[in-house]
RNA sequence: GGGCCUGUAGCUCAGCUGGUUAGAGCGUCCGCCUGAUAAGCGGGAGGUCCGUGGUUCAAAUCCACGCAGGCCCA
């Protein structure tokens, strides 16, 4: 595809605003994105191409972006927009993530209502309006941000997770799942507030003020055992959960002691008159628990302790209640079991066990399938009278009696009270306790091993995320809790007959339709309406009620992958089919256990039994960000009120910067700290460091000066890249064919770190070839070719060359630049098409000259020795001096330095009139040495290795010489005749001189810096076109204008050097009419200068 | 308590499949340029590579244990 060229568009210069208001330039080129449609442009050309597929994870709408959002848009939009300029088609449909308790929350602030029995009582109809209502709240403003920063998504199509055809693939998936036995229900142990009669989410427990300090009692109870006199002792703060006791964990690997102790005695009896007793603890407890006076009688390791049957603290019968994911065993209860997870930092270590209290004790009694007791009900009051507390007796207020009746019947061991930190409910206060309550599971656990096989598969970057972090959780699975005890979410789509307790799990609106007859007006896939809707049971001919509860929000994204297309009903199954596994995703580090486990979680059981899905990886590519630390390394964070808005920060330094700097400066999966401050800061004031201004400095103004320098000149002599006369790459001249041979070489490293999904690599790479090469090398030391003379060869060359150099840079930068991108593209291209549809530059290795590039590398570091040496020296760049010698290791660094393109740059670039002597080595300014070759002689050698450095070391020139010629030299190693050849070490050169040189071990280099008159006139000659520039610029000539110069001079050598360098001086000027006299130009005036020693120039000029 | 990550120059970070002058940017000091100029360039100074042990001929790099910080999960 060819768009015609437009002459006023090639060159045309940048929009002044891109470097000092980027952001006024940027929404420029949004505007003409949106009036061409060019996002629309680009998805219709790759309408055929191969897929590559892109899932947006969801954002929540009912929370404003930030700019850590921005910095995983960015992340996506980079990727796609390669992919899609390597010749993919990328969907990108966008998402919204719309259930969920925060949304819950916002809207009960919002009514000025707090807690379920007010959600009751305003309405759950009215209530998830308002839900439906809250989640658009910023809807506009991520709209907005997301176009602002140049992430391209279809917000056209969006899916939204509580559309009616969403939530219809959600039931679907998980009626797959109930028919496929993996739904069951059971209970799941969380904070629970016995006021509010509700369990409370991670969420809510973690709100400020939940945790207080409260002083609890701290007993030790005996625990006897059945066969024999010993006890097991037992530590709790929570003596109300005794009752409730069904067995003691220890750890399997810890030694217990069995020691003899004496029975307390009344105060000021002989300690041991009361009797002693034998108790069990763990060893490193024993000192703690038991004080000086024990003796150990035997020692066990835990595991052997397991099984031992004890008496149960309170004889009182206690209600056992069914745990539902297991069948408990009556023989276990009351027995001795092993967990891991106790500990011997406090108590006894060995830990009383009441499942329905605690989580790890729920999953203990799992794992040993002990029955489950539940002495305190939902309203957190005993609901049966045990060891003389009433019923009805609220938890906290139950442990006093309790803790009487335990010491009456000597099973009180030792009795404190500490304070430490305990949890109350957020809205009442009330002191919360953990309760297993009812929850639906998936029995994700079934198929772990082929979640962690497909996750194996995935390539994620930082790897250890999910090989390691990911892994070892996936590794641990445990049943995922789907259900809610909420409101606004996806209803649970399970009916159970209150007579037979049947189940029946409905997988479309349609079914749920036919089997309950018809469906209420006004029904729409949530609650309230739904949980009217009755089923007729199969089995007994009851009625079905659905479940009260909605499905865990997490289940919503995880579906996405089906439910953005409506699978399985109508086109839906095409649609998934053709954008199932991913090829890609990307979101933050918080996500591993949230979208990254629910997509792997339900992609790893569906695939299977969906013929049109390609069972095995679930996402091919995962890109995970880190989390952002503002300047002073804090997270940032709602709470701590440090969160950047992103208007601001773009406002000032505009998108492309921005993603330049969140890209170029950070490592997946590692926090990034954003070196910024919003404008109104304080802090600011006082030398303040921008890391994104230092983006707009360092990169981008250097790439837009390359630019603007290209343009300047290119409009002035009209060039076009088409033609005929501009020279093939193979005929320009060297440096030319350096620079082109470096863009191919970068263009390579580029695309294959964005293949590798290294975004940072690909810019430092881009980075270090637009600022030290393109810029600081190729350009400075080609400036005069671009404005020299009239249009020839040469120049074209060097305008072709730039100009292709350029173009390439534009397109290896769209993806993370896009606004840049495209501005630089329509100007270097000369036509109206975006940059956004072309393809990604392949490297041509035809073009690659390593030659030529490792001459350059030679060429540069002679150049920063010579740098160094006019610094020490104190002779200014401007004065020529006589000559540059060089000595080096090897005999082909002297070959090409001595080459005329090496030796062109050197002395151009340093200003020397030419080589002193280029010599391998004389033996008087500097000797050969040898330095070993480790890596080759270290497997060689092994131990004698060190030895063998000493003796390479000590070798002499001529031995040095005689191996860098191809011959054998042994040395003797620990009295050992080794024989080295070339391969075994490194030539260097070690310097003798008593002169000032600089070497970097393998070439030494040293100026005559001696001056005779003629350098010194010179060097004036040049001062004199510098001031005369300087003149012409201060006068407002433009730099292509011709002038009439007239010059004086006070001072021998400087009139001299007017004389005998005029020609030197008006070609440098653009001088036409080059005179001295001993006055001004007609009505004009002198302009003087003060010039090398005491001598004074006089200037003036005109334009011709 | 568990898992993972991080600790390198004043600051922000590269380097880490072990190999002998440990790099960059910013800052700082000195200097340059003025035909890219509301820019740019060069040259210096600056480092017990968190600590302690170990493996090895050789450790910033591998291992172990600490210390400090972070994230997630308990």
């Amino acid at each position: 595809m060819s768009a015609p060229t437009d002459p006023e568009l090639r060159y045309a210069p940048l929009p002044e605003a891109l470097a000092t208001r980027p952001d006024a330039a940027e929404r420029e080129v949004l505007a003409v994105w949106r009036d061409q449609d060019v996002f629309g442009a680009v998805q219709a050309a790759r309408a055929e191409a191969p897929p590559f597929v892109f899932w947006e994870g969801p954002p929540t709408a009912n929370g404003r972006p930030g700019i850590h959002h921005v910095m995983a848009r960015t992340i996506k939009d980079t990727v796609c927009r390669f992919q899609t300029m390597l010749g993919k088609r990328v969907d990108r449909k966008a998402g919204w993530d719309t259930h969920g308790l925060p949304v819950e929350l916002e809207v009960e602030k919002a009514l000025g209502i707090s807690g379920k029995p007010q959600i009751e009582e305003y309405g759950v109809a009215a209530f998830n309006a308002k839900c439906r209502e809250s989640v658009w709240t910023y809807r506009k403003e991520w709209e907005e941000l997301s176009e602002r920063i140049g992430y391209w998504l279809d917000y056209e199509h969006p899916y939204v997770t509580y559309d009616e055809d969403y939530v219809e693939s959600v039931w679907y998936v998980l009626k797959r799942f109930h028919d496929e036995g993996l739904v069951y229900r059971g209970k799941r142990v969380v904070h629970y507030c016995g006021r509010c009669g509700t369990g409370l989410s991670s969420h809510e427990v973690g709100q400020p003020g939940v945790y207080q300090d409260v002083l609890d009692p701290s007993v030790t109870v005996r625990f006897p055992l059945r066969d024999g006199g010993a006890s097991l002792l037992a530590w709790t703060t929570t003596p109300w959960t005794l009752p409730s006791n069904v067995a003691l964990a220890v750890h399997p690997n810890v030694d217990y002691v069995r020691a003899r102790v004496a029975l307390p005695v009344p105060k000021g009896a002989e300690p041991g008159s009361a009797g002693h007793e034998e108790v069990w603890v763990a060893a490193p407890r024993a000192a703690a628990v038991l004080g000086e006076g024990h003796e150990v009688l035997e020692t066990r390791k835990g595991a052997e302790l397991v099984g031992l049957a004890y008496e149960p603290p309170f004889a009182d019968a206690v209600p056992e209640v069914d745990p539902g994911a297991w069948v408990p065993e009556a023989a276990r209860r009351w027995t001795v079991v092993a967990a891991t997870y106790v500990t011997t930092e406090d108590g006894t270590g060995i830990v009383h066990q009441a499942p329905s209290y605690g989580a790890d004790d729920w999953i203990t009694a799992q794992e040993n399938a002990l029955p489950v007791l539940q002495a305190v009900g939902t309203e957190g009051r005993l609901v049966v009278p045990v060891g003389g507390v009433a019923a009805g007796t609220f938890f906290k207020e139950a442990d006093e009696g309790l803790m009487e009746d335990l010491k009456a019947r000597g099973r009180m061991f030792k009795k404190a009270r500490e304070t430490h930190s305990y949890p109350h409910c957020w809205r009442c206060h009330t002191a919360l306790f953990q309760f297993a309550t009812p929850a639906w599971y998936v029995r994700t656990s079934s198929y772990k091993e082929r979640m962690l096989a497909y996750n194996a598969q995935c390539n994620w970057v930082p790897a250890e995320v999910g090989h390691k972090r990911f892994a070892d959780w996936l590794e641990n699975n445990i049943d995922w809790n789907i259900s809610r005890d909420r409101y606004w979410g996806t209803p649970l789509p399970f009916w159970v007959c209150e007579g037979c307790d049947a189940e029946h799990a409905i997988g479309s609106r349609a079914e749920l339709e036919q089997l309950a007859g018809g469906l209420p007006a006004g029904f729409d896939n949530h609650k309230p309406l739904i949980d009217e809707v009755t089923l007729a049971c199969d089995a007994c001919g009851g009625v079905m009620h659905r479940t009260r509860a909605v499905l865990d929000c997490w289940f919503d994204s995880g579906s996405m992958p089906y439910a953005q297309h409506h699978f399985p009903f109508g086109a839906g199954r095409a649609a998934t089919a053709r954008q199932f596994p991913a090829d890609f995703i990307a979101e933050g580090l918080d996500q591993t256990r949230g979208w990254f486990y629910s997509l792997i979680a339900i992609g790893s059981f569906l695939a299977e039994l969906e013929p049109e899905l390609q069972p095995g990886v679930v996402y091919k590519n995962c890109v995970v960000n880190g989390l952002l630390l503002d300047r002073d390394g804090q997270k940032m964070s709602k709470s701590r009120g440090n969160v950047l808005p992103p208007w601001d920060a773009i406002a000032e330094h505009g998108v492309d910067a921005w993603r330049w700097y969140l890209l170029s400066s950070s490592s997946p999966g590692e926090p990034l700290r954003v070196e910024y401050l919003p404008p109104e800061h304080p802090e600011r004031a006082s030398g303040y460091k921008d890391g994104v201004l230092d983006v707009r400095r360092r990169f981008v103004g250097t790439l837009l000066n390359s630019y603007k320098f290209l343009a300047e000149y290119a409009r002035l002599d009209g060039f076009d890249p088409g033609d005929a006369r501009v020279p093939a790459p193979a005929s320009r001249c060297e440096i030319d064919r350096w620079l082109l041979s470096r863009v191919q070489t970068t263009v390579g490293e580029v695309r294959g770190a964005f293949e590798a999904y290294d975004l940072s690599g690909a810019c430092a790479r881009v980075e270090r070839f637009v600022v030290d090469e393109l810029s600081n090398w190729y350009i400075r030391r080609n400036r005069r070719r671009f404005w020299k003379g009239e249009v020839s060869t040469d120049k074209l060359g060097a305008f072709a060359t730039l100009h292709e150099a350029l173009s390439a840079v534009t397109l290896l930068v769209a993806p993370v630049m896009p606004f840049l991108a495209d501005v630089l593209w329509r100007r270097l291209a000369g036509h109206g098409r975006s940059v956004h549809v072309e393809p990604f530059p392949a490297p041509d290795a035809a073009r690659v000259d390593r030659a030529l590039e490792g001459a350059m590398q030679l060429v540069e570091r002679v150049v920063e020795m010579g740098r160094a040496l006019r610094e020490r020296s104190g002779r200014r760049v401007r004065q020529p001096l006589r000559s540059i010698s060089v000595r080096a290791s090897d005999p082909a660094s002297l070959a090409l330095l001595g080459s005329p393109f090496a030796t062109e740059q050197v002395l151009d670039e340093l200003n020397i009139k030419g080589w002193g002597s280029l010599a391998a080595d004389d033996g008087q300014l500097c000797v050969l040495r040898a330095k070993p070759n480790f890596k080759v002689l270290g497997k060689r050698l092994g131990a004698r290795m060190k030895a063998a450095a000493g003796a390479i070391g000590q070798l002499d020139s001529a031995a040095v010489a005689a191996l860098r010629g191809g011959r054998s030299v042994t040395v003797d190693v620990d009295g050992e005749p080794v024989a080295l050849t070339a391969e075994d070490v490194q030539v260097t050169v070690e310097t003798t001189a008593d002169f000032d040189v600089e070497t970097d071990g393998h070439v030494v280099v040293f100026l005559d810096t001696e001056l005779d008159d003629e350098l010194v006139r010179e060097g004036l000659a040049r001062e004199v076109v510098s001031r005369v520039n300087a003149l012409r610029k201060e006068r407002g000539l433009a730099v292509e204008e011709r002038i009439h110069l007239r010059l004086d001079a006070d001072g021998e050598a400087l009139a001299r050097a007017l004389e005998e360098h005029a020609e030197l001086i008006s070609g440098e000027t653009l001088t036409t009419r080059y005179e001295r006299a001993d006055a001004p130009l007609t009505g004009s005036a002198w302009t003087e200068f003060a010039l090398g020693d005491g001598q004074t120039l006089r200037a003036d000029l005109a334009a011709r």
